[in-house]
DNA sequence: TTTT
DNA sequence: TTTT
């Protein structure tokens, strides 16, 4: 495999999607806004890709507003539209690896402020 | 702006396509094949886009074939479809660091060979 | 200049440390503690170096404890040791992003906590 | 574990050093240059780690002068000075992806290169 | 669709 | 010397 690295940092803009397969694994996908230099400017939004107890922690510990960090690869997922018959494909972050940011305090919404709710 | 950072080895799948705008801005675009783990798996190919004196180095030493190292980050071009006026998007490497790999040798196709016709 | 990327996310372990030049220069000097994988280990401490713009914003937003992510390059900085004689060579993180993590109420120790004194 | 993310493209300064423990387990050292942007400015030479699988691809393939790129981690050793006692500690870099750049060519110096085949 |  |  070729060197493929991507490092992201930003927002979470909604609450994990999780899938329990058959077979036992576990894949969550998440949706990341990442701000460009000019606030401005709207964010790049990614499609995040996680597997296994990656995607358990993300389904614990992640929700709509959380900062987190990844690091993983840039894939592109191909399938063909459902209308068309056209072949599409969509870029994927495989995220190898997850850091939930901010303190514990950000994540719990104590004292009854709600930024994140 | 938030942390962005991806770094691709891969080759280059056609000659640079430069553009040169009335303002003196010179931009470069290429297409780069990067490996999956698996040799039998199709690349991934990315579309890179690099400005002034980056995309000029390109112009001058990225050929097909080449093979090249890229550091810059990942953003989302949207555009409207012509038929449909859908509004898609899709992925750029933009590049801010080009580094060219191998020997001077393999970009010259020496000797009548050439890989990725 | 050949590929050289590093991306880190920690906590600052002291104040920023901040040198300004007679030429206008501006250098801020932070150690950063970035977890091991097991939580028993010790973290590495890095050295980061930051320039210009980005040593300014260390120095207005940064404090001891607060969480940030950095994109850089490492390199050597050789010394002379005063005692012996011998050059030494000590690793550097020069900076060239900064990006401030957890909400501003993380670092404002609002609500009469400190948790990072 | 925090995010600890380093890529970097360089030259091999020595053939690898091998070590095979009883346990089965197999680790490489190499020591990398990796130029500065300045061709004039000496490069930065860098400890890299590599362990088992990884390790004996670089045993088998990496010589002296071979171009690679590399993905892993920075950490620090910790060691006790002979002489003085005095703990020192150097920076290694944990390799977990290697990849050989160059054509066969490069290394082997032959004419009868066969890369894509 | 996230945040500041 | 930071945090959880």
């Amino acid at each position: 495999m070729s060197i493929n690295v991507v490092t992201l940092v930003g927002r979470v803009g909604s609450d994990p999607d999780m899938k329990y397969f058959e077979s036992g694994k576990v894949k969550c996908q998440l949706r990341l806004a990442v701000n460009r230099r000019s606030r401005s400017d709207e964010p790049d939004w990614f499609t995040l890709e996680l597997w296994g107890k990656t995607a358990e922690v993300a389904g614990n510990y992640v929700k709509k507003g959380k900062q987190i960090a990844v690091k993983g690869s840039l894939k592109f997922d191909s399938w063909s539209d459902r209308n068309t018959g056209i072949t599409r494909s969509s870029p994927i972050i495989q995220v190898d690896q997850l850091e939930l940011l901010g303190s514990k305090r950000d994540a719990d919404n104590d004292m009854g402020d709600d930024n994140f709710s």
